[in-house]
DNA sequence: AATTCGGGGTA
DNA sequence: TACCCAGAATT
């Protein structure tokens, strides 16, 4: 074992993090805790992980229970496909495989978070690549931008002798998620600095990438029937949770028609996600149908957002009453 | 190889 | 505002 892989074992032995999952032995759990943490931060999974391993502690519980129950824990964790692929990986399986080449198969499962599982639960010799893996070693061997395959080999070459993959694989992620930041890394503080290439031109590695957030404009309906909200299953985005119809501006006139209604505009929405920023005006109107008290289903925080807005409709016929906030 | 899928933190 | 986060699936 070389010397900078010394140290970077013994600053994270020093310096890791108190979380939930350290030290868990359970597959599932491991894999609840990956999964979670696919493009998300680590304090904001912490709750859902609680959350989520409170109500489906094993595979089995996940495997009795709904996908729209699911969904409704998951709620407001983003990204709900993941949710509907764990409730399928519950129904596939009866057990988690052990190894990287069958985790991988499963649904939701890829490169990283196979590698994640099977080190971290199993203790096999694979190398788990993440965002903050990719930005370490892009620095430590000053690659502005490197391929993922040949990220992971890379990776997988650096793999010491001797020591639980699943430590060293975290040991590196740590270091890139407390130190090695994208902005301002810590280099005074690195365990790794006198090992490190791209040490004072960080900014080169990896090379930042580009990407555009266009404005989308939608129209969000908001239907006042007899019993509550109209509600339909959204398809696409947020896929499984529930909404409002919410449709290009230029669909209005056929969705009106539709419901035999004519709406008026409540107000703006906006909702930013990662490569889309949403703008939507809220509309509402009298509807001669049933609806649903809306804050019993799965809702994303954008659908929140634009009954929030409507708020004023709702109340004024005191059908649906309201959540907390 | 490029897009799409949430939501929230940070400079 | 722009970028990024313990990425995966689809096109």
């Amino acid at each position: 074992m070389e010397a900078w892989q010394k140290a970077l074992l013994a600053w994270y032995r020093e310096n890791a993090r108190p979380l939930p999952w350290r030290g868990e032995k359970d597959p599932y759990w491991i894999l609840v805790s990956e999964v979670l943490l696919q493009q998300t931060r680590v304090e904001q999974a912490i709750p859902y992980y609680r959350r989520f391993l409170e109500r489906f502690p094993a595979l089995e519980a996940l495997r009795a229970a709904s996908l729209e129950e699911v969904l409704r824990v998951w709620q407001g964790a983003g990204y709900y496909r993941r949710a509907e692929h764990l409730h399928r990986l519950s129904q596939q399986v009866v057990a988690l495989p052990s190894s990287y080449r069958e985790l991988l198969r499963l649904p939701g499962l890829g490169p990283y978070t196979a590698a994640a599982v099977a080190s971290i639960a199993f203790g096999e010799r694979v190398a788990a690549v993440d965002g903050n893996v990719r930005r370490v070693l892009s620095r430590l061997f000053a690659r502005e931008s490197p391929k993922e395959k040949e990220l992971f080999a890379l990776a997988q070459g650096l793999l010491p002798e001797g020591v639980d993959p699943g430590v060293w694989n975290q040991a590196l992620m740590e270091l890139g998620a407390v130190v090695c930041l994208p902005k301002n890394p810590r280099c005074p503080e690195c365990p790794l600095a006198a090992f490190c290439r791209g040490k004072g031109d960080w900014g080169r590695y990896p090379l930042p990438r580009k990407r555009r957030a266009p404005e989308e404009r939608l129209v969000a309906l908001v239907l006042l029937g007899r019993k509550g909200v109209h509600l339909e299953r959204l398809q696409g985005r947020f896929q499984g949770l529930y909404g409002v119809p919410l449709f290009p501006p230029e669909e209005l006139p056929r969705r009106e028609a539709v419901f035999g209604v004519r709406s008026s505009s409540l107000g703006e929405v906006r909702h930013a996600l990662t490569h889309r920023r949403l703008l939507v005006e809220v509309r509402g109107a009298l509807w001669l149908g049933e609806g649903e008290d809306p804050w019993k289903r799965p809702l994303p925080k954008l659908m929140e957002k634009v009954l929030r807005k409507a708020l004023p409709l709702l109340a004024h016929a005191g059908v649906v009453p309201l959540p907390d906030a």
